[in-house]
RNA sequence: GUCCCCGUAGCUCAAUUGGAUAGAGUGUUGGCCUCCGAAGCCGAAGGUUACAGGUUCGACUCCUGUCGGGGAUACCA
């Protein structure tokens, strides 16, 4: 079914269109901030008048002569300079409750009809060490992206664009094949237990030792020739890699797979020919030594124009390079419509220069969307960049453990008759869901302050409240369940519902604009709409729980109300394990 | 120097991109459990949206300038 926003948006710009003759003058229907003003609010009709030079009221006025919302809404009611005001009729909303009812799997939100193909880049670890706080932002921002956007309808393509290839792997390789000189007979029989350990060993002997030093730059040559068994080496290391950062996006929830990595190393042996191909294009010239191309007006500290390098005077190249190589393999090969880039904000300037090189180039066009989804740093609870007392990086893992230790306790405090095996999933859901969606419910543009007290804090917009809310409203099915009600045989086929309560209204009104919290969550790439949805959403429903008793209503209102928190349970579910990969649990 | 991001309640943050009286949480404070999970709900207090101009019916949002913080700025990614 087609979202009210849509559809309110398409009858009354049209009607404007009508009365004044214009095309282009949209209604701008957005949902009212304040209930003085009805449940949405038409915003355009003061542009419509400027554009008209007429006055704003009487505009409006002949606009609502020539709308018909009667099938949706209450008369509609000019205010102020000439805002129109519009109030859901109850007959409507009860309507789209049953049909979001009818529907399990999308709660009766319609797919995009054009599906476009979208590549989103994200997570992006380098291999050679353990992933560490700072993927943590990409990697669940960019997963929260993939699926909202994934369950629109579109076509979604996710990269992983680890690193894989650079000269830190020379090292690496150098290392193993002396510690285990027989390692290219049975590489299998070789683990890395410790990775971060094993590349801090590799660096302080390359930091310290001349010979090992030149060991390694020589594996980097072998390998980037494709030397068969440093190759072999390399696998070995990529292999053991991704043993230490699979399960990490499994513990998150993360939908980044194998398939889906596409690396460094895919790309090597086309940085050449995107080399050759800007020279020829006369884009690419030669600076201090280096092949740069030289894009818009970028100026350097001195005031000179900004290079974009992309071949070293040594000949080695970059990952600008690698960057547009990858560009061009996602509009060529994968045939993208967008391309969704998540990394720091940091990187912007890259990104501008990556995207004024393409077109240039003309590698992209216009049609294409290259979108780069910044966020910021974060912060310890000091207010400076996150790390470990010792002044260390934070290890993904061990952050994880934390969290879910501290939940571990929460859990025991609040419910210790559990049994242990349930509160240990429950202390999972909620200690890894507290991470996640502390950082999705922020501004993903900010400074991110990481704090384990305020995240796991029990109240708030916090995952443990949501849950809260999720667990609370499975517990009254069970009570229905023992008293005799089976609240999903109860709700099929439910025909007809009428509210009684203001708390029942407001509810409902709240359940049926999801599909819109989604779609400008994704439009905008801003995964705290949608948390800010569901944590209204939420409130509305405790408002509800605290005014309309479920159980002990009449038959009537209990159907209503059974109606209510199961569509209420089934949102905040869909929206947190669907759309954020956070879990619900029954209980908690 | 140039460019980018940021500056909103004591604190942590929103504000659907130009809409009406700037909202939440936390903290402070007053109330609500013989009632479906109080990890909850209702109320009070708390603001010159850093500052100064400008654009217009309307500005936290756009433009100019100033101050303050962070980041980027030629061969790391």
């Amino acid at each position: 079914m087609k979202s009210i926003t849509d559809t309110l948006e398409q009858r009354i710009s049209q009607a404007i269109g009508k009365v004044t003759g214009q095309k282009g003058c949209p209604a701008l229907v957005s949902v009212s901030k304040n209930p003085k003003f009805g449940d949405y609010q038409v915003n355009g009709v003061m542009a419509a008048a400027k554009k008209m030079k007429t006055n704003p009221r009487q505009l409006a006025e002949q606009i609502v002569e020539e709308l018909d919302l009667d099938d949706i809404c209450q008369p509609p009611e000019i205010a102020g300079p000439g805002f129109i005001n519009l109030r859901l009729k109850d007959e409507f909303v009860a309507g789209r409750l049953l049909e979001i009812n009818s529907d399990k799997d999308r709660l009766g939100i319609e797919k995009v009809k054009m599906p476009k193909t979208v590549v989103v880049d994200y997570s992006g670890p380098n291999i050679a060490k353990q992933m560490h706080v700072g993927h943590l932002r990409s990697t669940i921002i960019g997963d929260c992206i993939s699926r909202m956007v994934e369950f629109e309808g579109h076509i979604v393509v996710r990269q992983n664009h680890i690193g894989d290839w650079g000269t830190q792997f020379g090292m690496l390789i150098a290392l193993l094949k002396e510690q285990y000189p027989d390692i290219l007979e049975n590489p299998g029989s070789v683990e890395i237990a410790d990775l971060e350990g094993f590349y801090q060993e590799a660096k302080a002997k390359s930091d310290n030792n001349e010979a090992f030093t030149q060991t390694a730059r020589d594996e980097v040559v072998k390998l980037h020739n494709h030397d068969k068994d440093t190759i072999t080496i390399w696998q070995h290391i990529v292999d053991e890699s991704r043993k230490h950062y699979l399960p990490i996006y499994q513990q998150l929830s993360v939908t980044l797979n194998t398939k889906d990595e596409r690396g460094e190393s895919f790309y090597a042996d086309k940085l050449a020919d995107v080399v050759e191909q800007l020279k020829a294009k006369k884009l690419a010239v030669e600076s201090d030594g280096a092949m740069c191309v030289f894009p818009g007006d970028f100026k350097n500290k001195d005031g000179e124009p900004l290079p974009f390098i992309i071949q070293k005077s040594d000949g080695a190249f970059l990952y600008a390079t690698t960057d547009l190589a990858a560009m061009r393999f996602r509009i060529d090969e994968l045939k993208a419509d967008k391309i969704i880039y998540v990394t720091d904000a940091r990187q912007s300037l890259h990104f501008q220069m990556l995207f004024e090189t393409a077109k240039m180039a003309g590698w992209t066009n216009d049609d294409i969307n290259l979108m780069h989804v910044t966020f910021g740093t974060m912060l310890g609870t000091d207010g400076k960049p996150f790390k470990t007392r010792t002044g260390g990086t934070v290890k993904l893992k061990d952050l994880l453990e934390e969290a879910v230790q501290r939940a571990t306790a929460a859990v025991e405090e609040k419910n210790p008759d559990l049994p242990a095996e349930q509160k240990k999933q429950i202390a999972k859901a909620i200690g890894i869901g507290a991470v996640k969606y502390a950082d999705y419910s922020n501004n993903r543009n900010s400074d991110f302050i990481f704090s384990f007290d305020k995240m796991l804090a029990m109240e708030g917009n916090t995952a443990p409240y949501m849950q809260y809310a999720y667990a609370r409203i499975k517990s009254i099915e069970r009570k229905a369940e023992d008293n005799g009600v089976n609240t999903q045989n109860k709700l099929t086929g439910i025909k007809q519902l009428a509210f009684t309560e203001e708390a029942e209204k407001e509810l409902a009104k709240m359940l049926i604009r999801y599909d819109q919290a989604i779609a400008v969550a994704a439009e905008e790439c801003r995964p705290n709409y949608l948390t800010s949805y569901l944590y209204d959403l939420a409130q509305s429903f405790s408002r509800f729980y605290n005014a309309c008793p479920v159980l002990k209503a009449s038959s009537d209102q209990r159907a209503v109300r059974l109606l209510l928190c199961d569509l209420t349970a089934r949102t905040i579910k869909h929206g947190l394990t669907e759309l954020l990969g956070i879990e619900v649990v029954e209980q908690m």
